[in-house]
RNA sequence: GGGGUUGUAGCUCAGUCGGUUAGAGUGCCGGUCUGUCACACCGGAGGUCGCGAGUUCGAGUCUCGUCAGCCCCGCCA
């Protein structure tokens, strides 16, 4: 039907008689002459029809091309009068001359343009959503697609070569008691039961380690009912990883050739190995645990430096058990009043009640903090002439995460300098608890196996038990966390006991789990790595819609196909259900 | 669930202090044009100012509610 696509032509093909089809993209009528850009998914050609080259009775018809016009063109392939000095295009050297054409398929006036102008802004993002045919049709979507196509084909040819195989897991299963809201899917043959849709293949791809396969991964579909963000789709997909007899150096060594042959698909930069950060340092450090690492900014502990300040918050906080961390910025004392006012409302916005500042001039020391210091004591903390440091007071719970909400914000202001494009970075040793307000929960999910040494402090100290999990950070973006997972059902019930879960909720949620690892399991370990982030970053998208075919919007509607729909016919009572949208029940915890 | 923001022609946007006939560019329709490449030029059609109330002599503009998109918090591997 087509000799080729048109992406590639250049001034070698000249000389050579073609057919092409596609899209008409931009068309340009002189009257005696007309010219089309005809868009495949390689890309743009010009191709010309005249009197002098097309036949007469298409050159007749050549008028009646509409935009987005799907046509197929016969003709002649020839250098361009002008070199195609005025053309954009990498196929501008040459185009195709129309002997013949025909036009396969009108098209109606596009409700949204694919074609734009440099200047112009894109359609709204719910009209690309509601004409997504339209606006997939634009380079860059397309783009992006078939990055993510070779991304995914990389991560199966790595993985073979590593001896994994893709197992696929059940779509249909069981509600898991992992944090989100299950989606879920009403049985007809069992009225008033319902399957869930998986949050992730969790447990049976630990149940596979116990059948023996022992190097298993997919690229696997995961559904959470929980608001959506600009990073956060209800389903999205899973690179998972799981195997036996492995430790964690295993698994990461896996993970980082991974991300070495998807960098080398993408134009990103790996250099192995990654940096690695315990969970506690990189909360010390940076505040937070994925601190993007381009920048060097660093927290330091002014706790000692500040001992002797005779200034009532620190000395408050610090008696009552906290410290006094923050950043000294060289050269920060050129942001304005303003502009710090800018950075103290990213630590209010993060939790802290304030943020303390002090500049030095050639006057001495000012700020909120800055003025109880005398030049020896800021010689002492290090704050030079043209300097500024900015610092929190308090638990490190509280002042971890304004900190982290400050560096970012000072990294902005002060327009700090990249030490690298691409940081790599793995966190480890997360805490396998959280405790909040006396509640224990786990911080990742109950199979994290702990540390050896602290499995004696399960019970009495659940908070500084830490953990095998790790998670896999670049440019500050979470790409994925795992662990080595508990392989013993006597360590599993206890940590399921310890979050308070009882012996019956156990059997009754945990059961065919726990029953799996009875039956001779092997220790092993895995990760999860999120595939839409991943190609989210690499192709700098700043919304996670852009890396899928058919988003949903923030409400989780799909405004192209008009997901959800109330389900009609007999359906519902098929399925034995009654819909109640007058009063929707509370929803309980 | 909460906060913020946007909604005006098919699309992208402007619209002053509340003022009488709501504009531009592009697209669309018609016409002229033989080397354009954001073709150029001439003409035309196209509006429930998201929706509903309210304030006012008068509302695109102010108020309240509501719907939808987006961003964030809560929530969420």
């Amino acid at each position: 039907m087509r000799s080729r696509m048109v992406g590639g032509l250049r001034v070698e093909h000249e000389g050579e008689e073609l057919v092409l089809a596609g899209w008409v993209h931009r068309r340009r009528d002189l009257g005696g002459l007309l010219f089309i850009d005809l868009r495949d998914r390689s890309g743009l050609v010009q191709v010309s029809f005249g009197p002098e080259w097309t036949d007469a009775i298409s050159w007749e018809l050549a008028h009646s091309i509409g935009h987005e016009d799907v046509i197929r063109v016969k003709g002649l392939v020839v250098a361009r009068p002008d070199g195609g000095s005025k053309s954009q295009m990498p196929t501008g050297g040459v185009e195709l001359q129309v002997r013949k054409f025909e036009i396969l398929s009108k098209a109606s006036t596009p409700e949204i343009p694919v074609y734009r102008t440099p200047e112009e802004e894109l359609p709204a993002e719910e009209l690309r959503l509601q004409h997504r045919v339209l606006d997939l049709r634009r380079s860059e979507l397309q783009e992006k697609l078939m990055l993510r196509h070779k991304l995914m084909l990389a991560v199966r040819v790595y993985m073979d070569r590593h001896g994994f195989i893709e197992v696929e897991t059940p779509i249909l299963t069981k509600a898991t008691p992992e944090g989100a809201r299950d989606y879920l899917v009403p049985s007809r043959v069992h009225k008033g039961e319902f399957y869930a849709l998986p949050q992730s293949p969790q447990i049976y791809k630990q149940v596979l380690m116990v059948a023996g396969f022992d190097r298993y991964f997919q690229i696997a579909r995961c559904f959470r009912d929980e608001d959506l963000r600009a990073d956060r789709q209800p389903e999205f997909t899973q690179i998972d990883v799981e195997a036996s007899f492995v430790e964690v150096d295993d698994i990461l060594g896996w993970v980082e050739g991974l991300m070495e042959a998807l960098a080398e698909v993408s134009e990103v930069d790996a250099s192995l190995p990654f940096q690695r950060l315990s969970w506690e340092d990189a909360m010390e450090l940076y505040g937070s645990d994925a601190p993007d690492l381009r920048y060097e900014l660093a927290i330091e502990d002014w706790t000692k430096a500040t001992e002797d300040l005779d200034f009532g918050v620190i000395r408050s906080q610090v008696d009552e058990g906290g410290r006094v961390r923050g950043f000294r910025l060289a050269g920060g004392g050129r942001l304005s009043r303003r502009e710090i006012d800018v950075i103290e409302e990213s630590a209010r916005g993060a939790g802290a009640p304030g943020l303390l500042w002090g500049k030095r001039g050639d006057e001495g020391a000012s700020g909120p903090l800055g003025k109880f210091m005398t030049d020896e004591q800021a010689d002492r903390v290090g704050l030079g002439i043209g300097d500024l440091v900015l610092v929190c007071a308090g638990k490190d719970g509280l002042t971890s995460p304004a900190l982290a909400a400050v560096r970012q914000a000072a990294i902005k202001a002060l327009e700090l300098p990249r030490v690298t494009e691409h940081a790599w970075l793995w966190v480890t040793d997360f805490p396998v608890f959280e405790e909040d307000e006396g509640r224990v929960t786990a911080s990742h999910h109950p199979f994290v196996m702990p540390h050896a040494s602290d499995i004696e402090n399960i019970e009495s100290g659940p908070g500084s038990v830490r953990g095998t999990a790790y998670d896999l950070v670049y440019n500050g973006t979470e790409f994925g966390s795992g662990s080595i997972r508990i392989h013993e059902p006597e360590l599993q019930r206890r940590i399921l006991r310890v979050l308070g879960l009882n012996e019956v909720e156990i059997e009754e949620k945990f059961g065919f789990l726990l029953k799996a690892l009875s039956a001779g399991a092997p220790p092993h370990g895995g990760i999860a790595l999120g595939m839409d982030r991943i190609v989210q970053r690499f192709t700098n998208s700043s919304s996670l819609r852009d890396t899928v075919a058919f988003p949903k919007t923030t409400a989780a509607r799909a405004l192209y196909e008009g997901a959800p729909t109330a389900p009609g016919g007999s359906s519902l009572e098929e399925l034995g259900l009654q819909v109640n949208t007058q009063n929707p029940p509370e929803r309980g915890e």
